[in-house]
DNA sequence: CGCTTATGGATACTGATACTATCCATCACA
DNA sequence: TGTGATGGATAGTATCAGTATCCATAAGCG
């Protein structure tokens, strides 16, 4: 497969497919000669897990390498490998809180973590992002939702249960690391849709006639 | 209150809250002579919500615009108000699917619906997101998480219900409305951080050993 | 009163991101 | 043999989210 194949395959244009190439996202094809290079099904499928990663959710093109080279460290254990897919797909976030309003809501996280029995390294980008927005929920008068985190957490334990235990039938590891961060990044799209969904519904069912 | 003070107590550097007062993002504060204006409380609350939706949420400052903009206009039914407030904060995103993986996840999506009894305008962009990512985890081979879709709407719709309960107490219209704002965006960074810890602890523990 | 500093408002510049466009020397194939 | 595609390199562009600079005026201090 040439490269205008891999393009009309993919709908993805040309001078885009070099720009991934050129970034280290999509590997090289194979050179038969200097200006001759052929593609194939692999290529086809990380393309498509590119597009989905940058288009639908989002993700930062920079991030996008850091996750597909998680993906393709195979020397490593396997709970290692995750673990690097992992960190690479949790965005690192600016601190936006008062001194005094994160200190207030680590106390709460750290709290509701070890309620939770969960085993978290302090270092997580998530822990950070959950602590901030904890803190910015404070300070914004939400302190009402706050309240709510550990139905949040229950309903969070609920599907990420099933999430891993889908993944788990993979049967290559392979497959199992790159059903990891699908199911962690196009996972957050789903839920986030269904809850706008649910939200519009139920909203405008309750505030009818307001 | 001048520009410097509000600038100390926000921590949102001068040049910055004059681009967002330029940006129309803030509003212009009362002016007691031509170069001397004055700002109060609400710009404070409203700054500080500002940066809690661009540097937390990542909301591009357009969007932000927009949905400050829908909390502003109190002139029209709260139902009406909340509905724009939902479009101003759900982000279109580009169609990547391919003709053939749309119309399945089209249809797979409406029997969700259908079947959970949510009514949904069929231009909701959340529908849009919702069938594009289905197809999309379909193409990327993820079909077991699509089977998934009804216990992911069983979570959502659970805490769904707790969250419209929580701002329903509030009683104020104005704060009403911008609640359901608040708590729709950084409520989704919130679950978000909750789901990468606890996927974070739970696959640590199932493959600890392989 | 004079002097330094801050302010409001306008305009220009910057750095990052994600592509697009152009060139050119091959190369495939009709 | 020539037309179009290709690989590789380099340059250009659009958008975004601020920063920086200027300037005339105003405030606060001694």
């Amino acid at each position: 497969m040439r490269i205008g194949e891999l393009s009309r395959a993919t709908e993805v244009p040309v001078p885009t497919i070099k720009y991934y190439l050129r970034e280290g996202l999509l590997p090289q094809g194979e050179l038969s000669s200097p200006n001759q290079a052929s593609y194939g099904d692999r290529h086809v499928r990380r393309l498509r897990l590119i597009r989905a990663l940058v288009e639908l959710a989002q993700v930062p093109v920079a991030q996008v390498k850091e996750i597909l080279e998680s993906l393709d460290a195979d020397d490593v254990p396997l709970h290692e490998q995750i673990g690097r897919a992992h960190r690479a797909l949790t965005p690192t976030r600016k601190q936006t809180a008062s001194e005094e309003a994160r200190a207030a809501a680590t106390t709460q996280v750290t709290e509701l973590i070890t309620r939770r029995g969960w085993s978290v390294e302090p270092e997580a980008p998530a822990l950070a992002t959950l602590i901030e927005t904890v803190a910015a929920l404070r300070t914004l008068g939400q302190d009402d939702l706050v309240g709510f985190l550990d139905a949040y957490a229950d309903a969070v334990e609920r599907f990420t249960e099933l999430e891993i235990d889908a993944v788990t039938t993979n049967p290559t590891r392979d497959q199992l690391a790159e059903s990891v961060v699908i199911g962690t990044i196009l996972g957050e799209t789903l839920i986030s849709s269904l809850r706008l969904l649910a939200q519009e519904s139920i909203s405008a069912h309750r505030w009818k006639n307001r």
